[in-house]
Order: structure tokens, then sequence, then C-alpha cells
DNA sequence: GTCCCTGCAAATATTTTGCATTATC
DNA sequence: GATAATGCAAAATATTTGCAGGGAC
């Protein structure tokens, strides 16, 4: 059977914007709207499903899993299968209003589309801290340009301990 | 049930692809002593399917899957079975003669323990450059430190397309 | 002889897909 | 009313494990 399957790279490179790190997120407001013309454009629906999914999605600031995300939206609508949101978070993706992540854990996570950034993890507790740097941005495009690479995007993960799990 | 097991990679979302073979390096000749000596500090055994496995392994510089180690080790010794060659290179990571890399292309890869180094791939035929650089990483350290991180280990990978597949 | 190790098959975990049915446009 | 979307179950993929027999020390 084997159908074709999703492109393979990892999207993410988008237009960088020099600001101070650290500083907490917007609420993407934007992205609602996104989806419904993309929907449009591409003559899908606009479901149930979908409706529930969205908003649990964007509500919550968090890096969930498909598996976490269904059980919320259970809460709510105990009809939806985890098949759907499978397939919802791909066209959240696709839509270009969802990132999907994949941290060491195994699991697929996904967060709200927003300015690029990258993760730093607590191996213990498990906090996941954003960040960004424009410093190693730009040795990063060098890296690349010196071994002849056109860079599309890039996956930055700081592994640690942070200062409440640290002794 | 289930003793922990630890997280199974995320199913390949894609065609897998080959990858080509890694910058030449130099064979890291104390991995045998250092897997020799930590088998008897553990009593545990010195077997054929090992010695066949570590041998295809340190000879291979590249970044290699357990179905990829297996399909090769078996052209030797036909009776070696997939479960073992999985076996044994979560040993050789416990040994610390290998490293476990995870890319994001849903399948988890091994390469020999060396110097660290970070990797950049080429989206499109697979090819993996390694790269490190100085700056980045004492980036990375500021940026843990000033988050309160005791940094432990990180992840760093570049995705574009290299020379021969640009247009 | 004692354990460790192996192969095989079956089990797991995560994600995708086939299909009949339902909902949206 | 045409077609996309859903739910469920089954499939696909990657990896782990139980167990009986074989092998290393």
């Amino acid at each position: 059977m084997a159908a074709p399957r999703r492109p393979p790279a990892p999207r993410s490179a988008r237009p960088r914007r020099s600001v101070a790190p650290a500083a907490p997120r917007e609420a993407p407001e934007g992205h609602r709207a996104t989806l419904a013309s993309y929907l449009a454009r591409k003559s899908l629906k606009w479901t149930r499903q979908r409706e529930h999914i969205l908003d649990l999605f964007l509500r919550s600031g968090e890096h969930l899993t498909c598996e976490e995300i269904h059980a919320r939206v259970v809460r709510r609508d105990p009809s939806v299968g985890l098949a759907t949101v499978y397939r919802t978070l791909r066209l959240f993706v696709e839509a270009d209003i969802a990132a999907e992540r994949r941290f060491n854990d195994g699991v697929t996570r996904y967060e709200p589309a927003q300015a690029h950034h990258d993760h730093m993890l607590c191996v213990r507790c498990g906090r996941i801290v954003e960040f960004e740097n424009d410093d190693i941005e730009r040795l990063q495009e060098s890296i690349a340009t010196r071994h002849g690479f056109r860079l599309m995007s890039h996956r930055h993960e700081l592994y640690g301990s942070c200062s409440s799990c640290s002794t």
C-alpha cells in the first residue's frame, strides 16, 4: 500500500526579528482567520471537531501531543476520535497555524505557529523554556554556506536541569 | 505491567532515504577495549553476535539504523536476529562506545562515540555533514546560565539542501 | 553448571489508513 | 446532492519483551 506521505523537511524558516529574548509570547490571533481562509481556498470544510480542536489548541500555550489534545477535547465533545485529532493537527501544520516539534521523548508535539524560536528543556521536570538568539542564527547560516548548503530550517534544543531541579 | 520502556521513536512519516556516508573520520580504536572492559566489569559475555555487530559498527563511519546494521550483519552471519541488534546497540550506548542520534526521519541511528559534534542534513538526498562550532557552544552556555539552567547536553541540527541538490 | 544471551514471535506504542456513515457547503 | 470529514477498527512502523533453548565462562 505505502501511500504517499508528508514531505520530509521540518518547516519553519521564517523571517527572524531581532527582539529581546525570553519575552513571553503573544497569543496568535490571526490563526483562526488563517485557517478559515486556508479551508476556503482548498474547498475544505469547517467542522465541529475542527472548531473544538482549534479552540483548545490555541488556548493552551503548551507543547501538546495529539493524545493530550484528544483527552482534553473529549471532555467537551466525547464523540471526537483520536484519528481526527491526528488528521486535524496535520491540517493545522499544512495551513501554517501549527508547528510540529519532536523532542527526545519520542512523541510529536504541536504548538501554535509563531516567530521562530528554539527550546531548552529540563530533563528532570520537563519544563520547556523558549529562546532565540540572533548570533546563533547567523553562525548557522555561515556554517551552511561554508558547506554549500542552502539552509531551510533547523532544530536546536538544549537539555539540562532548571533552577528548581538543580541541587 | 510493562516495565519502564523507553519511548519508541515516532513512526516515520515519510519514505526513508538512503543516507550517504558521513565525512571520513578516524576509526575510534579504543572502543573495542572499552567494550571488553565494560562487559567484564558487568559480568556480561563476549558473544559471536556482539563481535560481528561491533565489527561492522566500528568499520562503517555512517549513521546507521538497527535495521541497516542487521541487514549487513546478516550477510556474514545469517542467524543474527534483529532483536539482538537492537539490544546490542543499546548495550554499546550503555558502554559508551556508541551515540544515539534521532534526526527528523523517525528512526534512531547510531554512530561510534567521538568528540562532540552536530549535524547538517540535506533534506533531498539525505547527506549528513558533521560540524562543530565553539562560538555556538559558548552562546548556548550563556543562554542556559541566563535562564538558570545547568546545561547537560544539546541537539543542534541544520536542514537544507546541499550543493549537489540545489538547482 | 550457572547465568547470560539469543532467536523467534508476540507485544507495545505511535501514527496512519480503509471504509461505511455523517456532516458541510 | 456532491464531496469532504469522521469514527472505528485494522494496518503500518519502529522497537521491546517473554520465553525456551544454546552458549560463554
